[in-house]
DNA sequence: GTGCCACTTCAAGTCGACTTGAGGTCAAGA
DNA sequence: TCTTGACCTCAAGTCGACTTGAAGTGGCAC
């Protein structure tokens, strides 16, 4: 098996060297050596770099996943922690749900304005509630 | 009707004091003058800052919430851009909704590690393929 | 051998939404 | 009148995940 350099590997996942640079500072990804300065790099890194995506879809942090892998390479993921994570979306989702159908009510509503409009009202209310107690649960934007 | 003074709303909305400002400063909520140097609010503050909350809620920047207020305090939603922002929504949950399952089934799954359960291996699969083109959607997270 | 350009390091910048801190003001209750 | 503490301003800091820039190195095709 060859081994790869930076940007054979950026090509091959998508990932760009600079943010491999970056994991493998953060302890994410090991390089298997160096030819003069340039890092080399396992096949292996590809999966390692797909577990990463998954992690980070399912929101969790850089850290958290750090803490996934054993100093061996291997995979220590507690089940419990995955069914908590499950958990955590599971509320997310139902929160979005709510809230898309809300938007979808509000934007099909004839009320000449959206405050005269009964589920944007709702919609309203029911924020409203949510923000005591609950500060600063938010989406990641796209970048751009 | 008594105006409000900033600790007031505060504890009204359960948005810090700090952030009230902060949105004054952005052009999201406005004080109706000053009593020395305390700002003072109308109780229509209120309802603002549930507008607010929704807007957050529904993944919006302050920036395109702050654009949906007219000069005069009213109401200025673009409905295609409510349906738009539903339809985002959608794109989320479904990705959500299949990695909340994929979790699940990875956490239920008997194989002796994760790389040998073939759900968990499918999710891996899947995001891996979903990196390129897709650099950076993340869920935020709660503060601490 | 030589030139190019993909790589290297390290520090600093970015983004969004706030928070924190220092240093100051002042309305109102005792 | 004095004290208190809630308010004020303005600058800077925070968080996570990267990106960007400057300045330098060296592998490899010609």
């Amino acid at each position: 098996m060859k081994s790869l350099d930076i940007g054979e590997v950026a090509k091959r996942s998508g990932v760009p060297a600079s943010t491999l640079r970056f994991y493998e500072e953060k302890g994410l990804i090991r390089s298997i050596g160096r030819r003069g300065l340039r890092r080399l790099f396992d096949h292996g890194v590809l999966e390692r770099l797909a577990l990463i995506a998954v992690g980070r879809a399912a929101g969790f942090t850089l850290e958290e996943i750090a803490r996934m892998f054993t100093p061996q390479g291997g995979l220590r993921i507690d089940r419990r922690m995955l069914v908590a994570k499950a958990d955590e979306l599971d509320a997310t989702i139902r929160k979005l749900t709510a809230m898309r159908d809300g938007l979808r009510h509000a934007a099909a509503c004839r009320a000449p304005s959206h405050m005269e409009c009964p589920s944007f009202r709702r919609i309203v209310r029911a924020a409203a509630a949510h923000v005591i107690g609950e500060p600063n649960r938010k989406l990641r934007r796209n970048r751009h």
